[in-house]
DNA sequence: TTGCTCCTCACGTCACGTGAGGTGGC
DNA sequence: TTGCTCCTCACGTCACGTGAGGTGGC
């Protein structure tokens, strides 16, 4: 007499004693980590207690993280291999868990706007500029500029921006930027923009000629291809009709990649072609 | 005269000054979360350094582990707003590694093949089994039997997993159990199991008069309903035709819903029928 | 007869990775 | 002419959730 086959549950009764959704074992059966029961008169699965339980020892590992695909080889595993897996399994959890930590720390540094993709250093100068008054349209072509440069030259950054920052402590640069920004919205023909070229000029003949007297190595432009230096031109210059103008009459008296915005008075020389 | 107008890059190029995949970008434009450039003659994109700069600000977006269907409106937001964003962005990173530190006291549950989805007294249960001897195939048996117990009344298991260990203080009753182990492996028509059954009668006996005469609330089966009392008996009783065999005797004098190893003494008395 | 459960597809999720098959540019 | 880049599909990832459309059981 085979007494007590033991009952037969629906998968809605399966999924209730183990804490499960019918959902989630239809789709064990999918992935093969649970083989299909077999079925009643109706087509109905039919499941028996040793489902149940898999189905319980499923729960508690997928609960605890682990992926389906590892779940299979747990279930049978022996005491070792069990210890080693989880072993594993804890060392996973703790490297997700130091990824976040790290995207928290990133988005600290988010919590300001000009933090986006920039380094604290940049971010300093950009607060600087701001309590020397500068305005907010400036400062975001600042912003996008050091973007760009801080995206190729991460490393070179740091020191270029410091000595940025510094020339702000000469009255006459500090000067030349505001010329800068109020002739921003200027017509490009505006005559003003002659004696702008002019003031600009002579700050150019003499930083160049400071740097090479102290002999110390030229900061602008490390390395910076000319494909970097154009999309800097682009993006500062191209805004505004007379900062163009401006453009072209420093290139006319031989000052070529102006793009006076990024680093202390990165351009090239008059003789420096190519 | 339109002087500058920009660098033309290719996808190539631009991914390469953003820090990002030429797939990343094609999967932006997909989204909608940064537009299509132009093409030239060849059909290829061709981008400005404002897509650049877009780029750049976007993968220290991403990188943070922020949503990619939120960064589009993050890159235009004001500073209040995008303030708002970062700090509830924040909040989900903190809950996210909340959930993985539970995981980690999870699996550090498992830690133990007994462990999976079992509460640590259910644990310290079994392993005072091994103590007294009995082999790991009547342990598995028990562990089957309270995970079962286990997922569906996770607040009684504590109290009655108490009582059941201190029923092992009773000499006859591990050696009742003793029996039953041994039985596992006789013939379903061994003369000895009518002895066995004699003797677990006897046991049944007392300690439904013992339990009377205390006036303690009956500890065995709080709440279990008959599907589940049948998951047990299938599961423990069904493999040993031996246990079968037992299982009839012992209806046979009246006690039905048999399953002692489940609980102390969990069963139903002649009576109680239903 | 009305709900409830069961059945089998099949799309959607998230941010791309990874070929597949073909073409333009140096 | 040979690599290299570009193009457009389109499937795969992970563990299911969520209808869509239809049928059996109390």
């Amino acid at each position: 007499v085979a007494r007590r086959p033991g009952p037969r549950l629906t998968i809605g009764q399966a999924a209730s004693y183990a804490g499960v959704t019918t959902r989630a074992i239809r789709h064990y059966h999918q992935v093969g980590l649970l083989a299909e029961p077999g079925r009643d008169s109706s087509g109905y699965r039919r499941y028996s207690a040793r489902d149940v339980i898999d189905l319980i020892r499923i729960r508690a590992l997928t609960k605890a993280g682990v992926p389906l695909n590892r779940i299979g080889a747990l279930l049978t595993a022996g005491l070792d291999e069990f210890a080693a897996a989880v072993a594993e399994i804890d060392q996973q959890l703790q490297a997700e868990i130091r990824r976040l930590e790290e995207h928290r720390v990133a988005v600290a540094q988010l919590a300001t706007v000009d933090g986006l993709a920039l380094p604290t250093e940049v971010v300093a100068y950009l607060d600087h500029l701001r309590a020397l008054g500068f305005g907010e349209r400036m400062i975001a072509i600042e912003r996008d500029g050091w973007l760009i440069i801080s995206a190729q030259l991460p490393d070179a950054v740091v020191g270029w921006i410091e000595a940025k920052r510094e020339s702000f402590d000469d009255p006459q640069i500090v000067a030349a930027y505001r010329a800068l920004e109020a002739a921003f919205d200027w017509g490009s023909n505006d005559p003003r923009l002659d004696d702008l070229a002019d003031l600009m000029e002579r700050l150019f003949v003499r930083t160049a000629s400071e740097q090479d007297s102290i002999q110390q190595p030229p900061v602008h432009a490390p390395e910076i291809d000319s494909t970097t230096v154009a999309m800097l031109d682009a993006e500062s210059i191209a805004r505004s009709p007379a900062w163009v103008r401006l453009g072209e009459l420093l290139e006319q008296r031989g000052w070529h990649g102006w793009n006076d915005l990024e680093g202390p008075m990165k351009h090239v020389p008059p003789n420096g072609e190519g």
